[in-house]
DNA sequence: TTTGTGATAATTGTATGCAACTATGCTCGA
DNA sequence: TCGAGCATAGTTGCATACAATTATCACAAA
């Protein structure tokens, strides 16, 4: 793993944590000096991260991490409607033996993570949940499928959406998950691909039902770093 | 305009041109030379090239022109397939007056050129057609949409496509964009949708017709550049 | 003949210095 | 008082030198 490897994850990491607020610039020399590495690998660190949307490159100006708004959340899962239906239809055909155990197993644990009641518990059926969606794409065998869902996926958006489940909606979604893995058993990926459906829209539902507080929180946080740095 | 983004554009229309074949190495130091470039810009520029998907990365050893076989052309039109009938959906809630006055413009050069029967019009129909697909990721309104289709839609599958077709064939798809604009008119964005997915399944009908040829020609130039460079 | 090992060459990976560009704030003039 | 122009500071963009890594080829031993 090269230097550039290296920052790109540091850097990736701190903007998920929050440590790179939204608005604020990247500065090379700054996070070089902090990481002890020349400007050369951060700087291709911040390309890849540019290229991968995390970060926008303001010509002889910085590098500017990304705000997300409401409207960019609902662009996503307008995308993750079309694209996650279409990884279970072709698992259907493709998946094997071994995956379904390994789906169901990962099924039983957010079952059983589910009778727990703690916050701590929500981030481990987290964890598992996108184990359970990863399986799911190395089963539909398509790259270039996976890299768009990678690419729109982005973790600030999914990653505490758990906590926004009433317990309903958390139990309905293990049910999905459960009915997803017997659609492809059956080999039914028409099956699979409507509950999959349902799935992404239910969790949008949740997700929409709070529009104002995380939408207006990040916008605030940009508009105040642009303040401060001007 | 940077040096890098020269740099980028360059390399990129070679690999389309075909000046750089599928599977050769592009070495920095080499094009750095011959371009006048440092290898800096041109190690960004190659980069970019590796997130957009043109050329791969293999460490220490090089960046490779990526050869496109069958299977690859599959995945694309699987994807199109979702993706294209997603923009003009979108794109019937939003477009106006005057985006539909262009499309129908793109509609009419397009007929005009069918008229012609010599090869020049089939590529000058391309141009067109490309600015009609264009206008209607822009009326989508959609950066992210906009940005997978980018990604996916390599101008290597698309550019001589028109080539394979019949002359029905190129009639029909005619017929499809005039159909689109009336769907768009309409506000329909179902009708627009379903035709845009038949606009697209026959593209990929009457690409797969002629599987052998494409395919076989673009593996064959890999193993020989592999050859060449070892 | 085949296989393992070491030297060597070729290529990418990184550090550093300088150039170019942009934004900001100050000064001068109207 | 306001606006235009200019100087300056700060940041990225690029060139170049050097380090690290890897593949290849020759050679020797089994």
């Amino acid at each position: 793993m090269t230097a550039a490897d290296r920052v790109y994850y540091i850097i990736k990491q701190r903007i998920l944590n929050g440590g790179y607020a939204a608005g604020s610039y990247v500065r090379e020399t700054a996070i070089g000096e902090e990481l002890d590495y020349s400007r050369t690998p951060i700087r291709e660190a911040l390309r890849r991260l540019v290229s991968d949307g995390w970060v926008e490159a303001i010509p002889h100006h910085g590098a500017r991490v990304v705000g997300w708004t409401q409207h960019d959340v609902e662009e996503v899962f307008e995308l993750r409607v079309l694209l996650e239906p279409q990884v279970v239809r072709r698992a259907a055909k493709r998946i094997r033996e071994a995956q379904l155990n390994l789906l169901t197993s990962f099924a039983d644990q957010m079952e059983m993570l589910c009778e727990q009641e703690d916050e701590c518990a929500i981030d481990k059926i987290a964890v598992v949940n996108n184990q359970f969606h990863a399986e799911l794409v190395t089963a539909a065998d398509s790259p270039r499928l996976q890299r768009l869902l990678e690419t729109i996926v982005q973790v600030p958006v999914s990653r505490r959406s758990f906590h926004h489940y009433t317990r309903d909606e958390l139990l309905r979604s293990m049910q999905h998950h459960r009915e997803i893995v017997r659609a492809l058993q059956s080999q039914d990926g028409e099956w699979a691909a409507a509950i999959m459906r349902a799935h992404i829209l239910a969790a949008r539902a949740a997700q929409m039902r709070q529009k104002q507080p995380g939408n207006t929180a990040q916008v605030e946080q940009q508009r105040k770093s642009e303040l401060s740095t001007s």
